[in-house]
Formats: C-alpha cells, sequence, structure tokens
DNA sequence: TGAATGACAGATATTGAAATCTGTTATCAA
DNA sequence: TTGATAACAGATTTCAATATCTGTCATTCA
C-alpha cells in the first residue's frame, strides 16, 4: 500500500485534509496524520514546524481553491457591473456550496476565522484585490465612478460580509437570503454606478 | 440586607444581570441568582420557566438599551440621509463600547446570536424597522429613490453587519476600522440617493 | 549525510466517579 | 390561597488520575 513514497509537504498537506474530514479539526491529531501516511510522528515537523502551522497551510491550500475560479472572473473582460455582480454571486454562492460539501474543512475554517488567523485575513485581502481589479475596470470603462479604488473594494466586501463569512454559516439557510441578497447587490451596484451622461 | 422584598420577575432580571457579570455565561447558575436574591432557586422558576428563558429575558431587556435610543434618532426629524448616517454611527458605537464596557454581557449576546436564538432575531428586526422609518421619510423628502423599503433596510443593516454583528467584535480594534467604515457608508448613501433634479 | 525513528518531557485531553445544576413537586407557612 | 422551601431525579459539570498529544532530539539507517 504505502510504498517507498517520497514524504512531501504536499502529500502531508493532502492527506492532513483527509485526516480533518474524517475527525473534524477538534479530534484530528499530527499523530493521525503520521498514521495515514506511514511514518512517525516527529517526521511531520521536518515540514511543519507545528501544528498550527499544518493547519494554516491546509486552510490555505483549500481557500485558494475558493478564491482562484474567482481570479478568473475579475480578470475576465466585458461590462465591469455585470462582471462585478456574478463575482459576488459566484463568492457567495461558493461558500455556500462548501458548508454543504465540505463540512468539516468549512469548520477548519470557521475557527481559523474565530482566531483572527493570518490565512483568513490575506485570503480576505486577495478577495478585495480581485473586486479592486473589477471596480478599476469599471472606472476606465466609464461604468463606476469610485475615487478610492481600493477602499471600496473593501467596503463591497465588508458589505456581503454577511454572504460569505463562516461566522454567519447558518443563516444561509434562511428562506429569505436570496431575496436580501439580491436587494443589497441592487443597493451596492447603485451606489458605484456613474452619473448618466445625459 | 434582604429585607422582605417582594419577588418579581423585574427584580430577578436585575440580580440575574450582576451575576452573568460576575460570574459569565458559562459558569452563572440559577442556583447562584437565587442566593443573591436569598431565595430558593425553586422560587425562580415562579417567574420563569427555564434558565434559557431567563438568559434570554435578560439579554432582551439588554438589548433593548442599545436600541431604544437609536429609535428616538430614527423618529426625529430633518433630512433623512444624515439622519441614517447617524443611526448607522450610533448603532456600531453603542457596540462596540458596549464590547468594552459590559463584556459579560455582550458575551452573553454573542453566545445567543450564535444559536440563532429569536431574542437577537427581534433585536435585528426592530433595528431594520428604525431603518425603513428612516428611508420612508427620506423618499417623502425626495432624498432617498427606493421601491422596497424593508427590503431596503435590510440590505443596510446586512451590509454593516461587520461593524455590529457581535461575531465580529474583534474586528473592531482594527486600526483601518473608521476609514473602511466611512467608506461603506458613503457608498451605500450614494446608492440609496435620488437622482439629482437637473 | 539526510531522513526517519523512537524515546522523552511537558502540555493537554480523556475518563469515570463525585459534585452540582436544572427543573419539578409535595409540603408548609403566612 | 399563594408563595416559598426543601427534597428529589435525571442531566450536566467538575475533578483528579490517567492517557495521549505536541514538539524535540539523540540515535540509527540507507
Amino acid at each position: 500500500m504505502n510504498e517507498a513514497v517520497v514524504l512531501t509537504p504536499e502529500r502531508i498537506l493532502e492527506v492532513t485534509e483527509d485526516v480533518l474530514r474524517r475527525f473534524g479539526l477538534a479530534k484530528a491529531t499530527v499523530v493521525d496524520v503520521a498514521r495515514a501516511l506511514d511514518v512517525s510522528h516527529g517526521s511531520v515537523y521536518r515540514h511543519f514546524p507545528s501544528k498550527a502551522s499544518l493547519r494554516e497551510a491546509v486552510a490555505r491550500r483549500w481557500l485558494d481553491r475558493v478564491s482562484a475560479p474567482l481570479a478568473k472572473i475579475a480578470e475576465g473582460s466585458g461590462p465591469a457591473p455585470a462582471r462585478l455582480e456574478r463575482w459576488l454571486r459566484t463568492l457567495c454562492l461558493a461558500k455556500q456550496k462548501k458548508v454543504c460539501d465540505d463540512p468539516e474543512m468549512f469548520a477548519t475554517y470557521l475557527a481559523l476565522a474565530r482566531e483572527a488567523c493570518v490565512v483568513v485575513k490575506a485570503h480576505r485581502e486577495k478577495l478585495a484585490d480581485q473586486i479592486a481589479t473589477i471596480l478599476s475596470d469599471g472606472v476606465k470603462q466609464g461604468a463606476f465612478q469610485v475615487t478610492d479604488i481600493k477602499g471600496s473594494a473593501r467596503a463591497i466586501l465588508d458589505a456581503i460580509n454577511r454572504y460569505h463569512h463562516p461566522a454567519h454559516a447558518e443563516e444561509w439557510k434562511d428562506a429569505d437570503l436570496a431575496v436580501r441578497f439580491d436587494a443589497l447587490l441592487a443597493l451596492l451596484l447603485k451606489g458605484l454606478e456613474a452619473p448618466r451622461k445625459r
């Protein structure tokens, strides 16, 4: 089964993800990971200086799966308003999907978010950068009137906080979620809109 | 000390608040409350059917102290945009102040919010109603262009979620809080703004 | 020589018994 | 008759002993 496979950080991350999915964050141990890799637990520490940093690396890798497809939308072409709307909807749907599809990894993300972990902050900053790309295009297209691109990008991300931050995941089951989200998007897009040339 | 004072629900709520502040939510018991009232713990159950409902009643009373001053602003007069801004700022400042001034009661509020407690939902609904009052005035004044008053009120409350929801209290210490909040308010107010008559 | 192991110490989690809490009610006293 | 108590049962928490985990490092092996 476990043949002479070279132990790599990537391999450790894969297996750690599996262990987290199986046991949950609270019960998963470095010893579990080592056992699954058929190595001593000391070997894991050659690649990750602590259990906490292993946990962060796994979360970072997992969150990158959320932000990578969004980057494609952000860097796309076409009218900026439609692109921003698509980006925002995609982000929130992706997070909503993760709750159902990958509950234990999502719980890890929630735990890290509660700890104000740098990985979650970096993820948020990456998302804001993507929004800023779209805003910048929108200004060039004359579709958006935005003076502070980065500040507005962050404001938008804050504004939809309730729809993508893991602390609010339970609320994503509310029957009126879509209606409320639509109303918020409409308000934000209107706030970004450049005056119509008449 | 404890003379023949009639045991009333109001009195129980006051003392429960004191017990919560002293011991914190996790350690405070009905027996503690009864002891502080110099009655048997069974007596508390004559007025509140369970520990949970006592906890909720205390939280409701405490949250009413947040929403009551806001109602005064909402029902005030003057230009709706300025009033809405003042209302939003007052809400967020009040919550920020509670974290420092009343940490144990705030922690109780956080715990209830995490449980999707009806008290917290009612609080949120009350806040949205107050925003709707201001929006309605703004529409009458020709300052706001809003088609769905209630929906927009909820959208606004969602938009500032990161600045008033207890789950985000740790983030209220961020150095850039004020700048980010300002940017968000500007965006929201612009989104509400009626077209200028030219 | 670089990677892995296994032993180790201190930290943390688990466990089962004991203590305490929550909610209830028969009884008592005013 | 109403409000309070104290006793009770089942549920939950606490506690101290034990087990396990985290992180480290001397030793071994390929």
